[in-house]
DNA sequence: TTGCTTTCTTAACATATGGTAATTTTTTTC
DNA sequence: GAAAAAAATTACCATATGTTAAGAAAGCAA
């Protein structure tokens, strides 16, 4: 929980007040690989930071096929967003990908920071601006780039990750299918 | 201009002082067709809000092919967000697509709003949080959408879009070529 | 280790979408 | 309104990726 904390503490100046109060909402858990966190369809409405291991939010289509949205690895945040921000139920499921040890937190709990702590705003801020980038960098990475050549970008804002992560979870996330991606694979080692 | 001032008085208490600050740093213009108003590599640091008309962001890919991340239309913001929050020059360029009505703030008067007026960090929240929400549904549409089903969708967000915007931005926007829009656009009358 | 389950690879074929280029239609300009 | 420019359509062929199915490899459990 240190390690979220001296995160914060990065960003914004943090009164021993507004510390005591995170230690108080957040729950450091450790969960075994595999293990669904959120199921889409449901109401929960937690948040996790990842403090070791990965987790994906992914969903389901109609066909049962699944597309992930998001993996998290250690100092990154994940929930089902669209949910939490729109107040509908979960559209997405989360599970571990590896044993991991993260912080869960009710997604309520962390909105009201920002009412009892108001210097919280310009660290959530910042989280959210981040991630637009990211998001708005994927979207151009989709529109204009071949799936052998978003394969090569995964590797590099991923390394290590496809140790633990089957390729079938890749592939779901660069919207190509895991036959697919074997293929591109094995051009890759030619 | 009392268009986004309205606005945000849904989302926050506005203040007399915080009023007239946003009218001193913003600026209505009106903007013919077809002119840019951010270039890829620049370093301008503008962002818009769309009073009347149509605006799109795109970027231009080494083979000089155009890719559309945003359509901009009434009551909406939009920038390069990538150049904005990483403070890098501009990945995207900006142009009209109809006759617009715009307000152009400087980037760094808007951020600096919420140092003024800590209250406008609240406002300023929704509308990233909006904004992430929006891109993730992207996301998750292209991951399982086919080139068809996105159109549908992106017909029935922008309703009456399509009469001002050229097929080929639309297909740019989709990520597929205007001809393959073209015959999607024909199987649909059948 | 052995067997069981999951994941990965491979292959043959299907399909959606891309590339090029010519033609038609629409829009703009003078 | 006529000419020019831009956009949309159409056609033919190319290619990346999907589908299905089978077998190989790797990981897990007893």
């Amino acid at each position: 929980m240190e390690k979220l904390i001296s995160l914060i503490k990065e960003s914004i100046h943090l009164s021993s007040e507004a510390e005591k109060h995170i230690l108080s909402i957040g729950n450091e858990i450790e969960v075994k690989k595999g293990i669904p966190l959120i199921s889409q369809g449901q109401s929960v409405r937690k948040t996790y930071f990842v403090l070791d291991g990965c987790l994906r939010s992914y969903c389901v289509d109609k066909d049962g096929k699944e597309h992930t949205l998001q993996f998290a690895v250690k100092n990154w945040w994940i929930s089902d967003f669209i949910a939490i921000y729109t107040n509908e139920s979960a559209s997405l499921s989360i599970e571990t990908i590896t044993n991991s040890k993260v912080i869960e937190f009710n997604a309520k709990d962390l909105s009201e920071i920002m009412t009892l702590f108001p210097e919280f705003e310009s660290f959530q801020r910042e989280n959210l601006e981040r991630h637009i980038v990211s998001l708005h960098k994927r979207i151009l990475n989709q529109l204009q780039l071949s799936a052998s050549e978003r394969y090569d970008i995964f590797l590099s804002q991923y390394p290590n990750i496809e140790k633990h992560t089957p390729n079938f979870h890749i592939a779901s996330y660069l919207g190509i299918t895991q036959q697919s991606l074997s293929r591109i694979r094995i051009e890759k080692v030619k």
